[in-house]
DNA sequence: TAGATTGTTAATCGATTAACAATC
DNA sequence: TAGATTGTTAATCGATTAACAATC
């Protein structure tokens, strides 16, 4: 689990594109492949590819290419995706619900235990996974009782900031952000924010140039 | 709002960031702002503020700093947001939902009309907003009648394949994609991916390195 | 005017691509 | 073995940072 060296963050964020394609071949019965043929699928260069995995051993062979399977479960550890993972939601709105309802997080070992709003009672019906729904007040204690990895923070900006410092004192590791915020932790927290508004105005750009 | 030359995609996906911190600025009623002092807020070089400001034009003044509602403005027009944007989302489920009724995407110009889903029967109470809910069999149809230049895609991999040519050839210009796939469109249909699963993976790499 | 700060050029740094020797 | 393709070094390209003259 430890890296070799540091890896920069543009490799580390295409890995997750590789998985994503690596297990579509595997579905598709496919055994090897080599990274011209990787590089024709996925549009990027193959000298990209053979860069990046490098960074990590070798995992191909000369002359024979890649296998796809343990090439995937390769990215998969580099990933942290042979673990499980304690996760917890902030926030039942639609959002949230939307996070907290996806089975793929679970079957990638995102293990979605509980959901806290400020009004639980309003959303009681609306979740139908395996989480169970608190009252945001229950959340420093919930932390004391039970190990969380990542907090899943859908709540609006003032809210997630009054939040993040509680999930921090209560050993959360990792906080995956909706907030139309940045958020300051120390640094043996991990913060990755998906910011939907920045993500609708690239898109804007985009159109319009 | 022609660009005046490439700018590089580094830059455009920095200005969302600068539009946000400027936006907080302007309610905090600060009226003038140097790159030095928003470096410090925002914890990027001074330099690279005033470089890629300079993309755009001079919109600073020696001596004095950059006048912030007036770069805030420069910036939302670079971005397209001084022009409406006709929506449509397809998918009307927890995450076509969030999507449909935040009602900041309506404050800048995203003007939600109509949530198309295969169940539309299904839905009909959760859709708040001024949305109307359609089935997506009339997607077609609506196209022809109604022009849309923006549409959130938020159904499965497989449906969206499905969708995607039929918002292509209904004229749609921008796709905000949160499937897990890529797309395949003409060179001038613009996609926007939201990968939630990948970013929750990079999450998981920062916890365990 | 003097001080401050931009706009912009030059230097540095890092990431991508090309090339090819190693090797399966 | 011969052919294919990796691993890896070197070359190129682009982006970031530093520096400073221009100027408000």
């Amino acid at each position: 689990m430890m890296e070799q060296r540091e890896i920069s963050k543009a490799v580390i964020n295409r890995l997750p594109r590789y998985y994503r394609y690596l297990g579509n071949l595997m579905d598709s019965g496919v055994e090897r492949i080599s990274s011209g043929e990787l590089s024709r699928i996925m549009g990027v260069t193959a000298s990209q590819i053979r860069q990046d995995l490098n960074h990590f051993g070798g995992f191909g062979q000369q002359g024979y290419g890649y296998n796809v399977q343990y090439l995937h479960g390769e990215i998969a550890k580099i990933l942290g995706l042979d673990r499980d993972y304690d996760t917890i939601v902030i926030g039942a709105g639609r959002l949230g619900q939307a996070i907290s309802n996806y089975v793929g997080f679970r079957n990638r070992g995102f293990r979605i235990h509980a959901v806290f709003d400020r009004n639980p009672g309003k959303y009681k019906d609306l979740i139908n996974s395996d989480a169970k729904l608190y009252s945001t007040d229950e959340l420093a204690d919930y932390l004391k009782e039970h190990h969380v990895d990542i907090a899943a923070v859908t709540v609006p900006s003032e809210a997630a900031k009054v939040i993040v410092p509680v999930l921090v004192k209560g050993g959360v590791k990792g906080i995956w952000n909706f907030a139309h915020t940045d958020l300051d932790v120390p640094d043996d927290v991990q913060v990755q924010s998906v910011h939907l508004s920045e993500s609708l105005m690239q898109l804007s750009y985009k159109i319009n140039h």
